[in-house]
DNA sequence: CTTTTATGTTGACATCGTCTACATGAGCTT
DNA sequence: AAGCTCATGTAGACGATGTCAACATAAAAG
């Protein structure tokens, strides 16, 4: 299914490629830090290839933030599904599989987060509002169910996106270890918000 | 009483006007991309003057998120100083001061939380650590006035400090324009903390 | 088959972070 | 007061980077 769907000039698919190796590339120590001529060298192509496809470095990594935001919303969706269908489960299942990502694709999270690699665009493009839709669909699921307060889903849905990402950039920052913020300082922090949308 | 507490060397106090015209240049447009050398010329010295007094630039930009803390604290101190002594104007008079600090330091602001310029260290500095020691004795303040339940303050200020700073993240990134998330939503998701909190 | 144009390569440029070698002068030792 | 020492600052170099312009190539359009 994820086979080249055109393969339509020389290199074939290079932007794909590109991409790929940067999106590993990224998940490296280095992090954010490697370079666009060791992408093309990873990737088998000489050092100015990628300016064939991306306007400059930071368009490429809008891109893989545009990605990331792509793979978050996935994942938040197939928690969604696979959870019972109760809003409580829902919402902790949900926030589980957000800390999840992040954990797994710190830089990722980073970067898409950032704000400081010309990514500051990126938030405004629809493949990112769509996790903030997703944050939305939830609260009215809840509210359906009579566990939401009847406020504003937009604005409850920020409290919880405000809340989990916040949770999660402490976390990747290693500030939620116990002997910092005590015993089950995620789930605490997470049931009090749940609290406060309840009925 | 910020005068030249020593002139110790050729230049006198050399490392602060580095720390002070970086800290500058953060601040303008071009934010954390500032190049060590464009420091040094605008301090007017050489461009290894620098690496006399930091070990490199990761270094420098650690040094930064450190003021970064020691400046927020100080405005949270002073903002719970100057509102009323319920723990309610405190908690909303805090939240309001941390978010302005933000948006007066956008940039400083990210490179204390983004972990991506080898700034991570930082982040268990007790300069930082005390950022959340504000909000652990907050808390507890609206525990002795039976405000606050009797849960444990660190996991409930993980819970304030999470909601802050992620409502500050998704404003500094341009995220919380009501046309996006309705009108208040600042105001909805501190209230739906706030609520979560109380007995 | 020829032309066009998207794609990839080569080489160059200014700039950067950092290192090494060297210069300078403040402050201690005598 | 004279000299020494070492923290501080400078000059120059190195490899590497992002990006650009000139050139090469092959797929697509005619």
């Amino acid at each position: 299914m994820t086979g080249p769907s055109k393969r339509p000039y020389h290199h074939g698919d290079l932007r794909r490629v590109i991409l790929d190796t940067a999106m590993t590339m990224l998940a490296e120590p280095e992090g954010v830090n490697f370079t666009l001529r060791a992408v093309s060298r990873r990737a088998g192509v000489s050092h100015a290839a990628p300016y064939k496809h991306f306007e400059d470095k930071a368009a490429l990594l809008t891109e893989l933030a545009l990605v990331g935001f792509d793979r978050l919303t996935a994942t938040l969706d197939k928690s969604a599904k696979e959870a019972p269908k109760g809003f409580r489960s829902k919402f902790f299942a949900a926030a589980s599989a957000y800390l999840d990502f992040a954990r797994q694709n710190p830089s990722l999270y980073r970067l898409m987060f950032g704000g400081e690699f010309g990514t500051i665009s990126a938030h405004l493009d629809p493949r990112a509002l769509k996790t903030f839709d997703f944050a939305v669909a939830l609260i009215e699921l809840g509210q359906r169910q009579g566990q939401v307060r009847e406020r504003p889903s937009r604005g409850q849905a920020t409290a919880c996106w405000a809340q989990i990402h916040g949770l999660t950039m402490l976390e990747l920052n290693g500030l939620l270890q116990p002997e910092k913020v005590g015993d089950n300082a995620t789930e605490l922090a997470l049931s009090t918000l749940f609290e406060g949308l309840q009925t």
